[in-house]
DNA sequence: CGCTGTCTTGAACTGTCTCAACCATGGTGG
DNA sequence: CCACCATGGTTGAGACAGTTCAAGACAGCG
């Protein structure tokens, strides 16, 4: 799994919405257009003014148990979600992106129950909780704004039992790439090379496996020709055969199996598809 | 496992607010003293209606896919979210009961993206989409309540991803008792007893393991005589040993560990506290 | 340079899945 | 009334996949 030849990755498109480089000036009309939320332009959402915040690389931005008195919105740069145990091991439950929110599941409680750091130098909007009543009456699209963004937050965070919900690590592992790929995607950026900006660690973790076996699961997918891995860049070379293969299921278990139909798979065979990709690795 | 004597589950204190009975007459109010939100009473929320709709045992309230038009406040019963793979197999994704709101992940989308059905006989209010933007103009804590509740969902959501991270099925099962007990006791339910309203299936497909090792892992947290079970009726004798146990993590696996301070347990030797509760059900 | 952290690979162990019985229950219908 | 079936739960036994431990490659860095 070595690679002398590092994949270039230059095709990044812009992402949708100005992103602001400057602390002062943002307003909640750019909060709104990130979120994508058609804002009736000229509105007094560009009269509210948004604290903006640079997160360095490796900077908190919640820390689970502390008072929580602001949600954000990410902007630029990568954040991972995780809690901690008392024995120190990490549990990550998200990595969130550009126009993701943070800090929503603090909403209904005192303090945040989960800890944010960024995983690269990053950039949010900030939201104090005690604005949130007055904006949400002052500016009706926030209030659903906000609603959107939270939906979106737990329909991803149900997407990631999907993947605990994968017996085999290899199929966790595809899943977590093809979820990836589309959030990449959505953000203006190329689905099929990208760069994780994550360690092996933190995706064991998201996807409940030991650090090791993330490790084989790449080479398996890589052998499979699916993927094309070099360290923490990907690029997905078979974007259906990826898709296929992560569709598949636990063995149906104790589904309503009709008759003695029961396929005694239980890896998938792989369909040996063109299974390089290892050649060019090594 | 077999029990000639079965609790009685009598206990049951009876749950804040009222209980409509009937399918008219409902009102925002309702919902909103339901949800805990300490509404400015005499308001115009008494004024404004809102569909009461029953839902019996096994009766889906929404269909993976298909068109999503309300999200729906559980008033009572409990309901199932899942969602089913091509192959037919169920996976829970929560089970939600009185004060939750379904179908919150359905507002960033056309359709929903789970299904939702009854395990028993249950009532909700139905909330159409449609009218939320209205609902959260003319009533702003709607709008704050459905915030919260949807915050609320979010935090559960992650909770699972707790159960599911840890590695022995036994803990997995530990941790989603006590989720359950405290929910019990969000609903003025005794948390110590309780009637589980999901079959084997239904849990293991939650915690994430198969049907026969919940089974199991029922057998072996009433052998450590932290609970007593029979068949659906659960009773937590150690509630503190219970919780211990559930906070039995991963093996440290990678966490940053100092120096050779490394335990070599795997699983909770259990310290033997009161280890029968089998001979009360044998 | 040694050091530290990340990633990979190897080998042995073990917990869970899988398959297969078995029991209890409840509904059905002869 | 009882045979019959379907459903849900429990238990046993073997196989396999992932964890665990161990070692090595590699890059960044003071």
């Amino acid at each position: 799994m070595n690679c002398p030849d590092p994949i270039q990755i230059t095709d990044q498109r812009t992402p949708r919405g100005p992103t602001p480089k400057k602390s002062v000036g943002s307003t909640i009309a750019d909060l709104l257009q990130m979120s994508g939320v058609p804002v009736g332009s000229s509105d007094i959402a560009a009269r509210v003014p948004v604290s903006f915040r640079k997160v360095h690389a490796g900077e908190s931005l919640a820390h689970e148990g502390a008072p929580a008195d602001a949600i954000f919105f990410v902007c630029a740069g990568t954040f991972k979600v995780f809690r901690t145990d008392k024995d120190g091991y990490e549990q990550v439950l998200a990595f969130a992106i550009r126009s993701e929110v943070l800090g929503f599941d603090a909403l209904c409680m005192a303090t945040y129950p989960v800890a944010i750091s960024a995983l690269e130098e990053s950039a949010v909007y900030v939201v104090p909780k005690c604005d949130i009543p007055r904006l949400c009456e002052a500016l009706p699209a926030f209030g659903l704004m906000l609603q959107h963004a939270g939906s979106l937050t737990l329909a991803r965070s149900r997407e990631l039992v999907d993947i605990m919900a994968a017996v085999a690590s290899e199929v966790r592992l595809a899943r977590f790439l093809i979820q990836h790929s589309r959030r990449m995607e959505d953000c203006g950026q190329s689905p099929r090379r990208f760069l994780l900006r994550m360690g092996r660690r933190e995706i064991s973790s998201l996807l409940g496996v030991a650090h090791e076996t993330v490790s084989r699961s790449f080479t398996t997918l890589s052998t499979l020709g699916l993927v094309h891995v070099c360290a923490r860049e990907v690029e997905i070379l078979d974007m259906d055969g990826l898709g296929t293969f992560a569709r598949s299921t636990r063995r149906q278990l104790d589904a309503p199996v009709p008759a003695r139909a029961r396929t005694p798979v239980h890896r998938l065979p792989a369909q040996g598809r063109h299974a390089h990709s290892l050649s060019l690795a090594a």
